[in-house]
DNA sequence: ATGAAAGCGCTAACAT
DNA sequence: ATGTTAGCGCTTTCAT
């Protein structure tokens, strides 16, 4: 009933548990016959290495750590998806830990990782400052990939999205399709939320239009749903004159909102108002009226991710870079045309 | 730059490691001065335990592996949510796995939970027979929960939805609302889309109306999105003479698409037709006109499963019971009136 | 109240 | 081609 070991095989063949061990580590030294023999046994009874036990000597654990801010979330759980793809591939245990957004509960869930020796952590931080970070790198030789980006220094090793290009590729869709008055739902004051702000606004200009403030709409007043935020801050655009041409949005659940509030308007998509989301999430997109959006890449920058950390893991001296930024891309579906 | 040991901060103390083991562990027989000495050397060193080396003795990893068919779904995020809520509370690590819906990347990430010792698995099986569950049983006495129900033998541990209560208790809703011709765009023909059409059948003629099968829609036979299907589905039902006041679907976004199918007909909701969906999914019960749904309860049956795994692990002799059932709960929004 | 010895399952380094 | 010794970091058992 108890799993079965190395030295009951051995003891099973008349052999010592180093035959076993080099069988299966097919090493050279052995005799095809013995190797047949072994093999066979092991088979028959179904014999499961204890990884744990080869940790504590080889010093692999042969398994990662990811903590994500959450798991319940179209971004997020796509990144962990890509994460999971690489590590299983290469024969990788995953540790996962949700922070919930909440630093302390990161740092623990990372303590936890390291008691655990994982070989390297991935995450989407909630920290605001590297301190922890510094003083962990000082502490051990730990191998660290964030997913979204830090301050240089310790946060080195990233992989995340050129956030800029978000709001520039959906501008620059929306102005090529003959939009010239383009409203945008912005995200929250945060790094992110400001760079595809930037994005937006650097579009408008670099085509010759002139950017107006009164078309960019904050849409994080209220505490209701994204949905009826996108929605109310439509239904203000649309109150004023000169309305917009094209709409944009942070999110693609704010451009529902602000789909549905002009369609209830009687406004003729995309004839007469185009709009882009972010997200390019599946549900969303293919509804009702099918919504361009920004593809963020989520499942690759999971990819990239896992494979810098475990690259950096095995080739000593890999390309232990500093980072790696994934560009987003425009997928075009019925809400606008051009 | 090597992590902190037990022997190090013994060394340092002029203790023996089972001094610093047992202040550690809370042990009693030891001086407060000592303990006091100790806990503060530990702390000022960052000391943090081998958790991998702590199993080889004790037989305990702490760790308890999940696997999913999944991890990018709504439903199946919120469960894994559930599970390490439960599991990190309680001090244990996760590790992961994503079967993809098969079966043998299934096995294989079992195995690799086997080879890392863990103390528990739970699951949401993509077997089709019991097979290799009774094969692993015998071999060990691995803890084993699954969130899915199994036919009873090995799989007698699990937590899962009471699935006709789902249909039912939509359909009942319609009727109390006053429906009397209650459509059903029903799911796969699977355990589980067969166990919700009974409950919606029951509710019928529990309720003294007659079971209508050209009422019942099949939604799965084109290769589009469900949201099309739903709005398809509808569109065939309106055609018909009779046309439906209520109508109920397998998922959210199918109903999603059967009450847009509707309202770009121009029929009124709730006032000339009502709508309920199952899965109470945020995002789309919160859209445009707010979706009565059903409630999967997948978080909590995340916890309680991880909850019944911990629990076996750590009484001998706990309630080692057969299986919770979770029964649904109604979430009433402006689809429905009444 | 403290510590020495042995061993968990495995492998690296060295015999034979 | 096969086996022996030692030890990874910790705890269990038993001395002192």
């Amino acid at each position: 009933m108890m799993p079965v070991r190395l030295k009951d095989i051995a003891d099973d063949l008349n052999l010592s548990k180093m035959t076993i061990s080099k069988v299966l580590r097919g090493q050279a030294d052995i005799s095809a016959e013995t190797k047949a023999r072994v093999l066979k046994r092991v088979k028959e009874l179904k014999y499961i290495p204890n990884i744990n036990a080869n940790s504590l000597r080889t010093g692999q654990t042969m398994t990662v750590g990811l903590i994500l801010p959450s798991l319940h979330d179209a971004h997020l759980s796509e990144v962990a998806e890509g994460v999971a793809e690489v590590i299983h591939t290469c024969g990788y245990g995953l540790l996962v830990g949700d922070s919930r957004n909440d630093p302390e509960l990161e740092q623990r869930q990372i303590e936890m990782f390291l008691s655990r020796q994982v070989d390297a952590i991935l995450l989407v931080s909630t920290q605001e400052t590297d301190e922890f970070f510094e003083q962990m790198h000082s502490l051990r030789k730990t191998n660290l990939v964030f997913m979204n980006r830090k301050s240089p220094g310790v946060g080195e090793r990233f992989v995340s999205l050129q956030e800029e290009e978000v709001g520039r590729i959906a501008c620059a869709h929306l102005i090529s399709c003959g939009c010239r008055r383009i409203a945008y739902l912005r995200g929250p004051r945060t790094a992110i939320g400001d760079l595809r702000a930037k994005g937006y606004r650097q579009a408008i200009t670099d085509h010759g239009l002139t950017f107006q403030p009164n078309l960019v709409a904050d849409t994080m007043g209220t505490g209701e749903t994204e949905y009826r935020r996108g929605f109310q801050a439509m239904m203000k655009l649309m109150a004023t004159r000169g309305r917009p041409d094209g709409v944009m949005a942070y999110t693609d659940m704010m451009a529902a909102g602000a789909m549905d509030a002009a369609m209830s308007a009687g406004v003729k998509i995309p004839a007469e108002m185009m709009f882009a989301g972010c997200g390019n999430d599946a549900l969303l997109c293919d509804m009702r009226m099918p919504l361009t959006s920004v593809n963020l890449r989520s499942y690759e920058i999971g990819q990239k991710a896992a494979r810098m950390a475990l690259q950096s893991n095995s080739n000593a001296k890999a390309p232990k870079g500093r980072g790696l930024i994934v560009r987003p891309t425009l997928v075009k579906r019925a809400s606008t045309a051009g």
